[in-house]
DNA sequence: ATGAAAGCGCTAACAT
DNA sequence: ATGTTAGCGCTTTCAT
């Protein structure tokens, strides 16, 4: 348990300054010579110097260090594969640069106490919110005064936050592409979508999406609410409906998930896919593809706004400010068979 | 951008010194009038002011940061449900007890120049490695070599390793139950598994798994590799094997997906699943029962793994030594109607 | 080409 | 009960 090695400990072995091993370190290599950078890399290979990060940074008073908040209920927040994806384009592009994710899964009423907002970490946040519109406000009024720049993703821009970005996939468009998809397949007339309990900002462009095309052609829309986390919540609230009503010409999930779950209700029920009813979800996760007939649903760019989501960050980190208030990326159709 | 507040900024308002606002700040409470602290807390308000880690972090030789390293090939690294699950056990337990989880991503080649190797930035570390034996064995020599405690996930004690702990969950075990499974539920002479190319502990310890209660009851066991990362890679390893050979009495695959993969195969070719052949995969993730017929597999204690992994290396932190030099937890049959 | 020295924000031992 | 002070490991300006 000897303490690691310092840049004064490099320095006496070298016999140089630590101005000297600092300069080595950060390959500064104007006015040095060669027998004495030798000298120092040879020092730091024997001793196994591994500069301090944290040194470094409260000397430049930069981190190299980025935080990453998923504000969420369950503790399984990583299972959900946008979450997953997002967080991989994030770090994937961010070690790139030399920059660290700080990744912390954070209950919604546990925000306000937790490290990454109570201490001072890291260079700026990054966010995925969640809970009711009130609450999300309430969340980005809170990052707004840490002062520090923040991205959300998935969220829709809020004027009061000034030094914040909002990244976000074109929802809307995705579903409008999946309705007009959908009723040049078959002749619609009811449809009906299974929604989380909680209003949120994405699932409301889809329902919109879809409401635009379908008022349009006087299909009529049912929205039904369950707690899309749980399996047995989506069946309950599917089992339900089958119990109220004969089964519309199509059924929409909110996600692959819910509408995998519908899928397999459907089933038990005898009720043809896409025989009898269309199935369509959202995101395009691989697992939706394993389905038997494999789901029509929207490809989610989940990983491409992670690391859109990085590229933003670190721009502003340079230049001062976000050159734009928000991004939207395309969210394109993936013809299945169960429409 | 004014720059933020410092604890000299919060001692000047209040009207005492520096210490005193540490006291405040790290609910020191012995030895303070309560007028004080709460000039103090007030000052801490108004200034909006959060400590920074990394000044305590220099000061106290403690970061409260766990790295972890992913090393793998694919940039979705994080796409397997596994690490996912993995990942959120760790960065919960940590989360709640004060301690970050700094996320990184590595490609193989890359881990001997990566941060968290170069520099020095956390208290220590968790790996989940790849590669070939040799390769695996480089990195945990690397990791060795750097004097920080380190965590290897899934992977088999290596002796040398001094200051490590390794956690993994028992695959070995796991195959002889859905082994036993599938001679209870069939009469089987001939089996095939699909493992990946490269040969990955937690792999070889299924196949030798399986192989045992196969061999004791004459069960035949062929091996087909395939790159498992690729769906495409998985059918044209089933496709070739149909063509050369007739359907055995079994599927394995090495994981759900290439389970799932696989039976999609099988589907295409009105081969029946489980009134032809049987199919199981390994580890139970959720999207595994949305298969038609829902699959029989084995659960894996992703997640809790994770939490042991956090709780292991934090205690090691604390003890300055690991207590136990592995750890293995049980992986449950989970019996689908795929066999 | 190299070094000396100041100071980043904080804690803790010691002094008052 | 509160304050003074000495660094923690590093970078960077200014001297030499």
């Amino acid at each position: 348990m000897a303490k690691p090695p310092t840049i004064h400990a490099v320095a006496a072995r070298a016999g140089v300054s630590t101005a000297t091993v600092s300069k080595v370190v950060n390959r500064i290599n104007v006015g040095m010579s060669e027998t004495t950078r030798q000298r120092v890399e040879e020092a730091i290979r024997d001793l196994g110097y591994r500069p301090s990060r944290v040194g470094r940074s409260l000397r430049t008073l930069r981190r190299s260090t980025i935080g990453m908040a998923i504000v969420d209920a369950s503790p399984s927040f990583l299972a959900d594969p946008f979450t997953t994806n997002l967080v991989a384009g994030l770090t994937n592009h961010l070690s790139a640069r030399g920059f660290g994710l700080l990744l912390h899964g954070i209950k919604p009423h546990e925000l306000r106490d937790s490290v990454l907002v109570r201490e001072s970490e890291v260079d700026a946040l990054c966010v995925t919110l969640s809970g009711s519109r009130r609450d999300r406000l309430s969340y980005i009024k809170l990052l707004t005064e840490l002062g520090q720049p923040f991205v959300t993703f998935q969220d829709q821009p809020v004027a009061s936050a000034k030094d914040a970005c909002f990244v976000r996939q074109d929802d809307r468009a995705g579903a409008v592409g999946l309705a007009r998809y959908i009723l040049e397949k078959r002749r619609a007339k009811r449809a009906v979508m299974f929604i989380s309990e909680l209003s949120w900002p994405a699932i409301e462009q889809r329902v919109s999406g879809f409401r635009d095309v379908f008022d349009d052609k006087r299909v009529s829309l049912d929205l039904v609410r369950c707690d899309e986390t749980s399996s047995a919540s989506i069946v309950a609230a599917a089992e339900a409906y089958l119990a109220r009503t004969a089964p519309p010409d199509v059924f929409i999930g909110q996600n692959d998930q819910v509408a995998l779950t519908v899928m397999q209700v459907l089933k038990r029920h005898n009720i043809r896919v896409p025989g009898d009813v269309g199935v369509c979800g959202f995101n395009a996760f691989p697992f939706s593809g394993f389905a038997d007939p494999p789901l029509t649903t929207a490809r989610s760019p989940a990983y491409e706004l992670g690391q859109l989501g990085a590229a933003v960050i670190l721009d502003r980190l340079e230049a001062g400010h976000f050159r734009k208030r928000e991004h939207v990326l395309a969210v394109d159709l993936v013809a299945g068979a169960s429409v």
